[in-house]
DNA sequence: CCAGACGTTGTT
DNA sequence: GTCTGG
DNA sequence: CCAGACGTTGTT
DNA sequence: GTCTGG
């Protein structure tokens, strides 16, 4: 799945690369510890206009009376998303692109500890993870929540977890956006086999404060 | 009809 | 164990 | 996603 | 809000 990522790339060169118009709120980074809950950078497309915006990630169903109520939702399942109740408006009529300069997951080892690792692009360009979002306007005042959509892994990220995000390559952000009149669904697919590279991390990323260049630093594992 | 779930991950 | 915070 | 809190009474 | 279970 995808529960943590890195943003370095600042709002100006996300706003270049996915030729979308900047919000002025943008986070600005760089941020190597982007965790659920906090305000990350999406490009959508609602009216005809690309814009880079920022938005809270965990998606808050349109039913619920409370922003805690229900599980924080920071994923969506590829598998389902077009039907389950909470995830089918957004999937057909408000996608995004959430762009991620890499990701963690996590392993075990023997005694339970969780062992951190960093997939990355093989290149400077970020990667596209395929979204979707959604206001969620019961409370004082609206709230714009966006999820990551995941699939099963490809064989390369099977060595460490089973699901991983959907990362659309940049042909196809126009179609996932709902620019172009072919369908979005078949975008939701894993990567190819050799479009990330991976390797350890020191678990000081595992909490939720630490930050910094470090965080992404190969760790030593000989 | 009403009450209760609805969603994800991982783990069992 | 389960919930909250980041 | 992981880490850390979580509860009462009375006393300091 | 909408669907499922009883």
């Amino acid at each position: 799945m995808c529960g943590r990522f890195v943003m370095t790339h600042p709002p100006d060169a996300l706003a270049r690369i996915f030729d979308a118009q900047p919000d002025n709120d943008l986070p600005e980074g760089p941020n190597y510890n982007v965790c659920p809950t906090v305000q990350v950078h999406a490009v959508t497309n609602a009216d005809g206009t690309r814009r880079l915006q920022s938005l809270r990630w965990g998606f808050v169903t349109f039913w619920a009376k409370a922003l805690n109520d229900g599980p924080l939702l920071i994923n969506a399942r590829a598998e389902t998303i077009v039907e389950k109740p909470t995830f089918r408006d957004a999937a057909k009529k408000r996608r995004c692109v959430i762009p991620a300069s890499g990701f963690y997951e996590w392993t075990k080892d023997a005694e339970g500890n969780r062992l951190p690792w960093f997939i990355h692009p093989p290149d400077d360009a970020p990667l596209a993870f395929a979204g979707i979002w959604q206001v969620w306007d019961k409370g004082e005042a609206p709230v714009t929540t966006c999820a990551i959509v995941t699939c099963a892994a490809n064989d390369t990220m099977g060595r460490i977890h089973h699901r991983m995000p959907v990362i659309l390559d940049g042909k196809d952000v126009a179609r996932w956006l709902g620019e172009t009149d072919d369908p979005a669904a078949p975008l939701m697919r894993p990567a190819p086999e050799d479009s990330l590279g991976m390797y350890r991390v020191d678990p000081a990323v595992n909490s939720n404060r630490a930050s910094g260049p470090g965080l992404i630093a190969p760790l030593d594992t000989a």
